[in-house]
DNA sequence: TTAACTGTATTAACACGAATAGTACACTAT
DNA sequence: ATAGTGTACTATTCGTGTTAATACAGTTAA
């Protein structure tokens, strides 16, 4: 369900973090539904539970799961931070485009390549 | 001419090369165009020259600058290394499509998005 | 030649935060 | 009761970014 990679700098409980978050948000993760207990996701990571529970801690801070002490962690409802979210990304695209912009590439050029893709995903 | 932006959370070195890989593909620093000495710029920047160091290794591991002893460091000709590094940035874009795509953004509103900072652009 | 710049290399120490280890406590369900 | 949950806390380890202090080598201009 949750993968680790070794070859992403950043720490461990951060990408544990983004894969629920993720999960959460596309709906894999339905709300109320159970996620993995601190520990047995730690064994099944190697990776010790402290790490989880941080990641936990940090994901119900930021309003994606509830947790209910003896029961388990919860996918929480998350329609209301959708909006927050996307405008999270359009920033990240902003961000990019700046450095397309600082290197010559230009607006058309950015929206051909993701029309491009849109078309792939077509054929498939 | 660089500066340091202690909220980012990467490395110095990391933030330095960064920020002159940007004005070295911009044209900012035209090819055989002297960069500041590791001393004056360690100075400049309050920080420990090794860390300069660090950048200027770097930055010529990748081409972008190479060093002469005893007179500098100097913008390369880095004609060659622009597809390399427009493939990299549409790499970046499609990462952030793929994650618009997750939480329910279409091609469409990203192309608008892009669409309408281009027209913003024009006003000025 | 000398002085004042350049880059380069090396070693040691420090600082910070991620991650681990270990333990303890509280709650729930069977 | 027992075994499963979450939670809290402290101590330790570990990696690595950064600093510190030198030393050495090449270039340039007085």
């Amino acid at each position: 369900m949750i993968l680790i990679d070794y070859k992403d700098r950043r720490p461990l409980y951060e990408q544990i973090v983004d894969r629920f978050q993720a999960l959460i948000l596309k709906g894999i993760l339905p709300t109320d539904t159970q996620l993995p207990s601190v520990r047995n996701l730690a064994i099944e990571l190697s990776i010790n539970p402290n790490t989880i529970q941080r990641a936990y801690g940090e994901l119900e801070r930021l309003g994606y799961i509830y947790s209910v002490k003896g029961k388990g962690n919860f996918a929480a409802d998350i329609r209301n931070l959708i909006p927050q979210q996307e405008a999270a990304l359009f920033k990240e695209l902003d961000a990019i485009t700046d450095k397309a912009l600082g290197i010559g590439i230009t607006y058309e050029r950015l929206i051909f390549h993701i029309k491009t893709r849109q078309e792939e995903e077509k054929l498939k």
